[in-house]
DNA sequence: CTGTTAGCGCTTTCAA
DNA sequence: TTGAAAGCGCTAACAG
């Protein structure tokens, strides 16, 4: 007897019973081997390519398979192959609201550039709510995770890594083993859009920054005191409590509101880019005329607006792309991946500017 | 003996080299069963919480795998349970941009909402581009594929259906063995948006609408067509050709550069709000004095314009909601699924109309 | 050049 | 109440 008919012994049926597509149990190598006449070996190797196998025998092979419309149980290959090649995808901020990062540009630009580099390499993501908990990924065969924007000692990187799960995330990780970074240089880009602004004439730019503990938000804070303490600027900030187009327009007129008059804004809040400018509109303040404007944005419409606004990008899709070549190294290569890199943001001077 | 030391015969070594965390081989089942020693039945018994086991062996076995920072294959729960709760979510179009889609906030919405309801019943969405190929996804272990908006005969459908993968998408499916559905009315949502600005007084509402194949914008053409014949109002269609604020805001200002003016406009492209009511403003047109205005979109922007833009939810989180609650019904229900849902769009009047 | 066999790590009969 | 053994579907080492 070359193939066992039955299973043989007292182990329980076949499980994934409803789970399978439309009409009865799915095809399997052993159901391909034995149709063609061959062993299983021999039709994995013809449909692998592997082997060596003459030309008739893997034509024929293939041919069943085909014909029988075998396609491979992936799992059984990931077990066997050690790993999944998934990943997972979770972004430690709005922890609160944990499914509306894709309503902010910025995180919509980041995770499908993730989805799109982890695919060109193989991996598949899978996407957790922000601020996930160990009950909704335990399950899953996770090669390694990404932690967009991690909020200060984020519980979810230790978690993580204490699953022994790689971590990809920002620079705030730098130094925990295990974990890897890419991360914007926030005290560049500050330094740079302030500069921006003052070279246009601004004299009091005023800071619209969101109310949070991620690292760049950390970082853009101390980097905007930094730069107004080495200018003799008065430090103008409105922190913004909330997200949102609602509270942000708010909070850009309140900025605008102050005595005097600031004569730049640097929001670095996500909002609409054309509300910024309704927000200003409103007070009956002219831009640039009467006020000069830098968002943080990845907002396309910034190019549209009367007049369009100048947009600082933290260039998502080059950070996914950066992250996934880090990842893709640390896990298949030959060590020698750095712990980490930094990009530099991008100020498109527009209009508004 | 008990358990075999050495893995005995002539297999390979245990896979699985870089793609481990940290430090050192992951602690297997067989190895917390040796150190509590206890079998690997009884060990996996206490964990799971199954069989009879005296408190004192299931607490030890416990404590034991704690102690180790033992976590479960998931790969290997997988093969044996015979499905891997990965669902796969991919839109139709866009699929010449295959990365895009995040950028309407509709698609952000659905694919976040469906995420989360995925999620909530246990299972994992994995991303894949827009009009995805075999090669993408045929190693992953997909119970079922969401296809968000596929486009006239999608070979996305098609692909799926062949490889025996439950499809979950929208109405243009219904009848396909296999395929569920999801959907919102077009043909209510339409009528019922131009009844709204007839009753504003309107009499010439323009239409703009994407050039695109999926089923919502063939049944709003058709829709609005009828809606024109029955009520003696000439059509004033136009049609944009490309996605994008840009591409969009040009196509309301020819509409509204219509001669006679129209008196009204339903903007299904989407874009930005605020820049819709921007583009009339360059026509030096008031709204909703000289032009009422009704954008489909569920960008939050449209609250917070002056006016505020009157707009159409297609209610993408309840779309999401049901699509999850049909899938988990065909897959792990008793039958009696019911092949699809139709739901009512949501139309959200603001001063704009 | 092809087939037999072991085993990836887990759950689950069934026997003790 | 506990443990041994089978096997989910696949790939690879080795024997023929």
């Amino acid at each position: 007897m070359t193939t066992r008919e039955q299973p043989g012994g007292h182990a329980g049926k076949r499980p994934g019973g409803p789970a399978t597509g439309a009409a009865g149990p799915r095809v399997r190598l052993v159901d391909v081997a034995r149709e063609a006449g061959l062993s299983k070996t021999t039709v994995s190797a013809a449909l692998n390519g592997t082997g060596r196998l003459s030309p008739a025998v893997r034509e024929r092979a293939r041919e069943t398979a085909r014909r029988m419309g075998y396609r491979p149980n992936a799992t059984a290959r990931q077990l066997r192959a050690g790993r999944a090649r998934l990943i997972g995808y979770v972004v430690g901020e709005f922890a609160g609201e944990p499914w509306t990062y894709l309503d902010s540009p910025y995180f919509a630009r980041l995770t499908s550039a993730t989805a799109a580099a982890a695919l060109r390499h193989g991996y598949a993501l899978v996407m957790l709510p922000a601020g996930s908990l160990q009950r909704e990924w335990a399950e899953l065969p996770l090669d390694a995770v990404i932690v967009a924007d991690p909020v200060e000692d984020d519980p979810l990187v230790e978690d993580f890594l204490a699953a022994r799960i790689p971590v990809f995330s920002d620079a705030s990780v730098a130094d925990r083993p295990g974990a890897h970074w890419v991360d914007v240089d926030a005290d560049a880009a500050v330094r740079g859009s302030l500069d921006h602004l003052r070279e246009r004439g601004s004299r009091r730019t005023a800071l619209v920054l969101p109310d949070s503990t991620t690292r760049f938000h950390r970082e853009v804070l101390a980097a905007y005191r930094d730069w107004c303490a080495g200018h003799g600027a008065e430090e103008l900030v409105t922190l913004v409590p909330e997200i949102g187009n609602g509270p942000v327009a708010g909070a850009v007129e309140r900025a605008l509101g102050a005595e005097p008059r600031p004569d730049g804004l640097f929001v670095v809040a996500e909002a609409s880019p054309p509300l910024v400018l309704d927000a200003a509109r409103r007070l009956g303040l002219a831009v640039p005329g009467d006020v000069r404007v830098v968002c943080v944005s990845e907002d396309s419409s910034a190019a549209y607006t009367d007049p369009p606004v100048t947009t600082l990008s933290l260039r998502p899709a080059d950070i996914a792309e950066e992250g996934i070549a880090l990842l893709v190294s640390a896990l298949e290569g030959e060590g020698g991946t750095p712990p980490g890199v930094l990009l530099s943001a991008d100020l498109q001077v527009r209009a508004s500017s």
